[in-house]
DNA sequence: GAGTTTGAAACT
DNA sequence: CAGTTTCAAACTC
C-alpha cells in the first residue's frame, strides 16, 4: 500500500503521457489555465514525490483541503467550458490535493481532491471521462504514491470507459490506507481531518444513498400524480455526481481505514438527517439530468454514468445498507452545505456540490449535525470546523460530539430502509430524537406551500424531502419552475434571502478573541428578540451558533455566544450587514495586508477553537459548547449558514444573492480574497480563472511548495468565507 | 400529541 | 420605513 516510490513511477510515466497525448494538449489550449495547472501538477507532483512533510502534517489542515476542493469545484461549475473548465479543474484538483495531502500529509486532501475531481468529471457529461479518470488516478497515485491506485488509475486512464468505481474505491483505498502520515495523524488526534474527511465522504454516500431511496419513496408519494417514482429520482439524480462519487470510493474504504475505528462508537442519528436531505438535494440538483436509476446507484455509478456506464443501484444500495460504513460516516454537516450549493443549476449544481462536498469533508465532524439543508450545512461547516480545528483546542466533549453524530448518522442510514417506511412524522422524531439538531431539515409548512422563507427547507435552498411534514408542499423538483420563480421574486425583494444569514467576520477575530468568543461569526441582519433573551432557538444568532452583534435589535441579550454589547468584532459583521459587499471588501483589504493573520483569525475565529483546521462553521462550535451539554444545537444556525454557501440543492437557484452584492468584492480581490466568496458569488470570469483565482492557493500561487504551505491557513479561513457565500457564486457563472 | 410562545417573514 | 399580520419553528405541558 504504502509504497511511494513505485506510485511515482507509475505516476510518471501517465502523467507524461497525458501530458502529451492529444486530448491534453487540446485542454492545454483550450483552458487558459492550463499553464498554471501544468505548474500545480509539477508542483503537486513535486511535492508528492517529496512527500513526506511530516511537519505539515502536523497542522490540522482541513481547511486548505477544503478551499482546495471549493476551488476546484468553483471552476468545474464553469458553464461556458465544460471540457476546459472540466479538465483544468481536474487537474487543478488533482495538484492541489496532492500538494496539500502531501504536505499535510493528511489523507484528506487527498481524499477529497480525488473525490472532487471525480465527481466534478462525472457530473458533467461532457466532460472526459479518461481525461478525468487520469487526472484523478494521478492525484491518486501521486498523494497517496500507493501502487495500487497507479494500476487502477492507469487502467483508467487507457480505457475511456473509465472504471471509476474501481479507481475511486482504489483511490480511496490508497488515500487512506496509504499514506502513513494518515495514519499517524489518526493515531494522534482520533478526529483529525482526515477521519473527519472520511467521515464526510462516508456520509455523502450515505446521504446519496438515502437520497435515493427516500427519493424513491417520495416519489411514490409525490403529491404530483405526473411523478412517478422515478422522478422523484429523478429528483435525486441532482445530487451531485461527484460527491456521490467520492462520498462511495472514499466512504467504503476510508470508512473501514480510520474512520471506522473512530466513529464506530458514536452514535448518529444527526448525521443521518443532514445526510439525507443533503443527499436528495443534490441528487436532485445532479441527478435530473442524467438517470435516475443511476442516480440512486452509488457514487461509483454516478461516475460511470459520466462514462456512459450505468451503475446498478445495488452496489450504490450495498454500502448504503451496510449501515456500518454509513455510521461510520460522518459528514452530516456536510451533506447540508453542499445541499445549499447544490441547489445551483444544473451545472453549477456541480461545482456547488463539490464545493460542499469539500466543505463537508472540511467539516466532517459537525457535519452531522449541521444542517444539512443548506442551513444545517453550514453548520456542518461549523461543526465539522470544530472537530477539525483541533481536537486540542476543543473539548473533548465537543469534539466527541460531531463525530458521535457522524456515527449516529451512519448509524441512521443503516436505519434509512426503515426511517422511509415510516410516516414523515415519525422520521422526523426519530431524527430529532436522535440529536441531529440540524442535521437535514425538515419542514412542517402548513400553509406557505414551502414556498417562502417560512419554510426551512426553501430559505435553505433545498427541496423538501420525505422527511418533511408539510402540506401542499411545492418546494419539490416536480415544481421546480414555480420554485425558482419563487426565488427569484424573493430574491428580487432581497437578494441577500437566500444568503448565509451567519456571516463570519475572520478579520477581526484574533486567536484571543476568537477563544473568547465562541463565534466569529455574526448574524447577518441581526436578531430582533424581545423576550427569549437570545437563549433560545427563537433567535436566529443563538440558532445559529453566533453571538449577538450591533446589528441586533434584541432586547436583554442573554447570548450565550456573546451579546451584543460585548461582541468583539461586531463592528466588521456590523459593516458586513449593513453592506455584506462593501464589509467584505473591507475584511478583504484589510486581510490582503494580513494574509498569515487572516488565516489565523479565521480558524481563531472557529468558536470552539482550534481548529484552526476547519475555519468553516463557527457557528457549529459556539453552538455545540452551549448545546453540546444536552441541547440539540440550533437548527436554524446550520441551514442559515449552509443554506447560503453552499448547498443548494435547487437546481434552478442560482445564488444570486450573494452574487449581485458580492461582486463587488470579487472584483476588488480577485487576486487575494477572491477566494472567500466574491469571486464565487460574482461568477463573473470564466470559470477558470475565477477558479484560480478563488483558490487561494492557485492565485498567489504559488510555487507548489508554498501552495502546500501556505494553502493550510489562508485555505482554511477562506475556506470558510467562501462555504457561506462561494456556493452561490459558482452557481451564477451559468447564468 | 396538542397547545403556546416566539420571532422572522410577509404584508400593508 | 414602521406597524401589523402571517407563519412555522421552538418550546412547554
Amino acid at each position: 500500500m504504502d509504497t511511494p516510490e513505485r506510485s511515482k513511477n507509475q505516476i510518471n510515466t501517465p502523467i507524461s503521457k497525458f501530458e502529451e497525448s492529444p486530448v491534453f494538449s487540446f485542454l492545454n489550449n483550450l483552458s487558459p489555465i492550463q499553464p498554471v495547472k501544468s505548474v500545480h501538477i509539477t508542483q503537486t507532483l513535486n511535492a508528492l514525490s517529496f512527500a513526506s512533510l511530516p511537519s505539515v502534517f502536523t497542522s490540522p489542515h482541513a481547511s486548505s483541503l477544503k478551499e482546495s476542493r471549493f476551488l476546484r469545484r468553483h471552476q468545474l461549475v464553469d458553464p461556458s467550458r465544460p471540457e476546459f473548465s472540466s479538465d483544468s479543474q481536474k487537474k487543478i484538483d488533482g495538484n492541489g490535493g496532492i500538494v496539500k495531502y502531501a504536505h499535510n500529509s493528511s489523507e484528506q486532501q487527498e481524499n477529497f481532491d480525488p473525490g472532487n475531481s471525480l465527481g466534478e468529471t462525472s457530473i458533467e457529461p461532457s466532460y472526459d471521462c479518461s481525461q478525468l479518470a487520469v487526472e484523478f488516478v494521478r492525484s491518486l497515485n501521486y498523494d497517496c504514491k500507493s501502487p495500487i491506485s497507479s494500476p487502477k488509475a492507469s487502467c483508467a486512464a487507457s480505457n475511456k470507459g473509465c472504471d471509476w468505481e474501481s479507481l475511486i474505491s482504489d483511490a480511496a483505498d490508497l488515500l487512506n490506507f496509504d499514506t502513513p502520515k494518515d495514519v499517524d495523524s489518526f493515531n494522534e488526534s482520533p478526529r483529525s481531518t482526515t477521519a473527519f474527511y472520511t467521515n464526510n465522504t462516508n456520509n455523502i454516500q450515505n446521504m446519496q444513498t438515502f437520497g435515493c431511496i427516500e427519493h424513491q419513496g417520495e416519489g411514490i408519494d409525490n403529491e404530483n400524480p405526473s411523478t412517478q417514482p422515478g422522478e422523484g429520482s429523478c429528483v435525486m439524480e441532482f445530487a451531485e455526481p461527484e460527491e456521490v462519487i467520492t462520498s462511495s470510493s472514499l466512504n467504503s474504504e476510508c470508512m473501514e481505514g480510520s474512520l471506522s475505528q473512530k466513529m464506530d462508537a458514536e452514535p448518529v442519528s444527526n448525521l443521518y438527517r443532514g445526510m439525507r436531505r443533503r443527499c436528495l438535494v443534490f441528487e436532485m440538483a445532479g441527478a435530473r439530468r442524467k438517470h435516475l436509476e443511476e442516480n440512486s446507484s452509488s457514487v461509483s455509478s454516478i461516475l460511470l454514468q459520466s462514462d456512459g456506464n450505468t451503475p446498478s443501484a445495488d452496489k450504490q444500495l450495498v454500502p448504503f445498507k451496510s449501515g456500518n460504513d454509513s455510521s461510520r460516516c460522518i459528514l452530516p454537516g456536510i451533506g447540508l452545505h453542499l445541499n445549499a450549493l447544490a441547489t445551483t443549476p444544473k451545472e453549477f449544481k456541480v461545482v456547488k456540490q463539490d464545493a460542499s462536498v469539500a466543505g463537508r469533508l472540511v467539516i466532517a465532524p459537525s457535519s452531522t449535525a449541521n444542517f444539512q439543508p443548506i442551513m444545517a450545512g453550514q453548520e456542518s461547516f461549523n461543526e465539522s470546523l470544530a472537530l477539525t480545528s483541533t481536537e486540542t483546542d476543543m473539548d473533548p466533549i465537543e469534539n466527541a460530539a460531531p463525530l458521535t453524530e457522524d456515527a449516529n448518522q451512519l448509524s441512521a442510514l443503516i436505519a434509512n430502509e426503515e426511517f422511509n417506511q415510516i410516516s414523515p412524522k415519525k422520521k422526523r422524531r426519530r431524527l430529532e430524537v436522535s440529536g441531529e439538531p440540524e442535521g437535514c431539515k425538515r419542514c412542517n409548512c402548513k400553509k406557505s406551500k414551502c414556498l417562502k422563507l417560512y419554510c426551512e427547507c426553501f430559505a435553505a435552498g433545498v427541496y423538501c424531502v420525505e422527511p418533511c411534514s408539510c402540506q401542499e408542499c411545492f418546494n419539490k423538483p416536480i415544481h421546480e419552475d414555480t420554485v425558482l420563480a419563487t426565488r427569484k421574486q424573493i430574491e428580487s425583494r432581497n437578494p441577500l434571502a437566500f444568503a448565509p444569514k451567519v456571516i463570519r467576520s475572520s478579520d477581526s477575530l484574533t486567536e484571543d478573541d476568537s477563544s473568547k468568543t465562541p463565534a466569529s461569526a455574526r448574524h447577518k441582519r441581526g436578531c430582533n428578540c424581545k423576550k427569549s433573551g437570545c437563549l433560545k432557538k427563537y433567535c436566529e444568532c443563538y440558532q445559529g451558533g453566533v453571538g449577538c452583534s450591533i446589528n441586533c435589535r434584541c432586547e436583554g441579550c442573554k447570548n450565550a455566544f456573546g451579546r451584543k454589547d460585548g461582541s468583539i468584532y461586531i463592528g466588521t459583521e456590523a459593516e458586513l450587514e449593513e453592506d455584506e459587499t462593501d464589509a467584505l471588501e473591507k475584511t478583504v483589504k484589510d486581510r490582503k495586508p494580513h494574509k498569515t493573520a487572516i488565516q489565523v483569525d479565521v480558524e481563531q475565529q472557529n468558536p470552539e477553537s482550534a481548529p484552526p483546521a476547519t475555519p468553516l462553521r463557527f457557528g457549529r462550535p459556539s453552538v455545540q459548547l452551549p448545546f453540546s451539554s444536552k441541547k440539540k444545537p440550533p437548527r436554524s444556525s446550520l441551514p442559515s449558514i449552509g443554506s447560503s454557501s453552499g448547498l443548494y440543492p435547487i437546481q434552478g437557484l442560482a445564488k444570486p444573492n450573494l452574487l449581485h452584492p458580492q461582486p463587488k468584492f470579487d472584483k476588488h480581490f480577485q487576486t487575494v480574497q477572491e477566494d472567500e466568496l466574491p469571486e464565487i458569488l460574482q461568477g463573473n470570469g470564466s470559470p477558470i480563472g475565477g477558479i484560480k483565482l478563488a483558490s487561494p492557493n492557485s492565485k498567489r500561487v504559488s510555487p507548489p511548495h508554498c501552495d502546500f504551505e501556505m494553502s493550510p491557513g489562508r485555505r482554511s479561513s477562506r475556506k470558510l468565507i467562501l462555504q457561506s457565500i462561494p456556493a452561490f457564486p459558482s452557481l451564477t457563472p451559468k447564468h
